[in-house]
DNA sequence: CAAATTTGACCTTG
DNA sequence: CAAGGTCAAATTTG
């Protein structure tokens, strides 16, 4: 019923974010433009505007987040729209990004314009592969655990990092769920965070040899984000036919931080979204599979890949 | 009682 | 050596 009144909301808001960052955008253009005959001074006066700019839009884009959140949570009947991603959102609306390219003296085209923006807001950390050494390890140096413990070696490969916004009401110190069931194996303080970081594999780590993980750790200055940092790919594939999202899940990505390497299957939840998008037009129908967060649906559609055999690991 | 979490020790990496 | 990541025994939970 105020359905339309909350979007509404949301795209006035919208709009103030995409204001700040076509002016932070604006800012980094002037600042390539003459980069050469700055002086340092006024490198360091630009990188601050340019920051500070950035960092407003980003407070502001939560808010969008907590918005879409509570309309989550009231109206779980179109969790679907209320989740989409930062990339969605902007192709609902993409008049918006032209209208600030006009606004805003853009100057490539607006197919450019989605580029520069969404690379804008993604924070790129690239993590290229790095030297495989051999996995085993030969246990025998040191303290007398009898234990050779074999450990892999850090990355295997691509790592992403997800920033989702916690429900204020409730929960809100319960890991954001994506649709994936997680086993806690570790907690650790982190040298200058306020809040530890949990680490989790991927429960059917056993069954399927899924060398999926994942850490979780709120950040500092505000405790109802998360930055949630997958790494590896689910090689279990326990959803199945049936897919069972979960977007009413108080996890809405903001940013996304993506390697060079090629796109990792994290869930249903991107591929869903993407399906909702561009797919079969959101009729009542698509629905029937949403369940409500950390409740995931009774289905028996287990399945094994043949290869992965019965004996564990 | 089995599965999940907690937690301190242990291991790797920079 | 310090910081971060993982293991596994002990404990808790369903």
């Amino acid at each position: 019923m105020c359905y339309s009144y909350q979007k509404h909301k949301r795209k006035v808001q919208m709009e103030e974010v995409m204001s700040i960052i076509f002016r932070g955008l604006k800012l980094v253009d002037e600042l390539k433009s003459s980069l050469q005959e700055k002086s340092p001074e006024a490198l360091s006066t630009y990188l601050d505007e340019i920051t500070k700019t950035f960092c407003d839009a980003k407070e502001r884009l939560k808010i969008v987040l907590v918005i879409r959140n509570s309309e989550t949570a009231m109206n779980q009947l179109k969790p679907a729209i209320a989740a989409c991603s930062d990339q969605m959102l902007m192709q609902i609306e993409p008049g918006l990004m032209q209208e600030y390219w006009l606004r805003y003296g853009g100057s490539t085209s607006s197919q450019g314009t989605e580029a520069v923006t969404q690379r804008q807001l993604m924070a790129v950390k690239g993590d290229g592969g790095r030297n495989l050494m051999a996995t085993e390890r030969s246990g025998g140096s040191g303290s007398g655990s009898s234990t050779p413990r074999q450990r892999r070696r850090k990355n295997e490969g691509e790592e992403q990092t997800v920033l989702v916004a916690a429900l204020r009401s409730g929960n809100t110190d319960l890991p954001p769920d994506d649709n994936h069931t997680w086993r806690k194996y570790g907690q650790k303080e982190i040298l200058g965070s306020t809040y530890t970081r949990a680490y989790y594999r991927c429960t059917h780590q056993k069954l399927y040899n899924c060398p999926a993980k994942k850490q979780v750790q709120r950040l500092n200055d505000d405790p109802f984000t998360f930055r949630v940092t997958y790494r590896g790919s689910h090689t279990c594939h326990i959803y199945s036919t049936a897919p069972t999202i979960s977007t009413a899940a108080p996890t809405a990505p903001i940013a996304t931080t993506a390697t060079t390497s090629h796109p990792v299957d994290y869930g249903p939840f991107f591929d869903m979204a993407e399906a909702m998008m561009f797919g079969s037009s959101g009729s009542g129908a698509n629905m029937d599979f949403i369940f409500p967060c950390n409740d995931p649906p009774p289905h028996n559609h287990f399945y094994r890949r043949p290869e992965d055999g019965d004996g564990d690991k």
